[in-house]
DNA sequence: GTAACTGGTTACAAAAAGGTAATTACTTAC
DNA sequence: GTAAGTAATTACCTTTTTGTAACCAGTTAC
């Protein structure tokens, strides 16, 4: 991509994915969840995307997967002391999060990530 | 998507976009930029995305678009007050970007926001 | 044997996003 | 008239990402 020079460019795409940050948020507040309580949290998510997201979160050492031994094996996702590393920056966006709240912004509907609003009211 | 009732989501689908969250990264370490500089900058980005981009940011009120009455004209993108609310969040990225440049940590490649590679290799 | 439970995986199709290149507008320089 | 320069926009096509639904494993209850 660009400016390999830069720190936060790895950083970013790495955390700044579709529901990346999504996990990180829930993994953050709410600590250890099993796979079914990340799929309930987050009712709009597939299993794929989960998998995936979580798969490579524990690949780039910021989320630890934990299988319990039991009937039937349950899997327990938390952050790893790296990830939590991320707090400040959690911490931040909530904080944003909860005064832009407050002055009542909410984002326009009409950017690429969610959906083509626009286009799809053909 | 999911979670209405959470704060951090409306946020998170506005900045943390595939170009977004680096963009708002340039115009708050560089300062007002035109566009022909934020091409420059980031030398992947199309200007196609650019453009979208900066736009969505605009419409959300964290980036400032000014247009120079200059022959040809140029356009300048700034944060705007509100955006600039992110200092905080954009900081402690870095922060956490430089500490973990300073392990050397660096992300696999395998995460579904860069290259499906494990798949494309078949 | 069959369903249920959890936590996935896989294949296939659909949708979304992105890239490329041509085009626009306006003015100046040649 | 043509190119250059800036900041886009548009159409078209390709790549990437996502969704859906079916399926798997291992064990228990029925």
């Amino acid at each position: 991509m660009s400016s390999n020079a830069c720190p936060v460019d790895p950083l970013l795409r790495t955390i700044t994915g579709r529901w990346t940050t999504y996990i990180l948020w829930m993994l953050f507040t709410e600590g250890p969840l099993r796979f079914g309580e990340l799929m309930g949290l987050m009712p709009d998510i597939s299993a794929k995307v989960l998998t995936e997201r979580l798969r490579m979160l524990e690949r780039n050492g910021i989320v630890l997967r934990t299988q319990l031994q039991t009937i039937p094996p349950q899997v327990s996702y938390e952050l790893t002391e790296q990830g939590r590393a991320l707090n400040d920056v959690i911490r931040a966006l909530n904080a944003v999060a909860v005064e832009w709240q407050s002055i009542g912004w909410e984002p326009d509907k009409g950017f690429p990530e969610s959906l083509s609003a626009d286009t799809a009211a053909e």
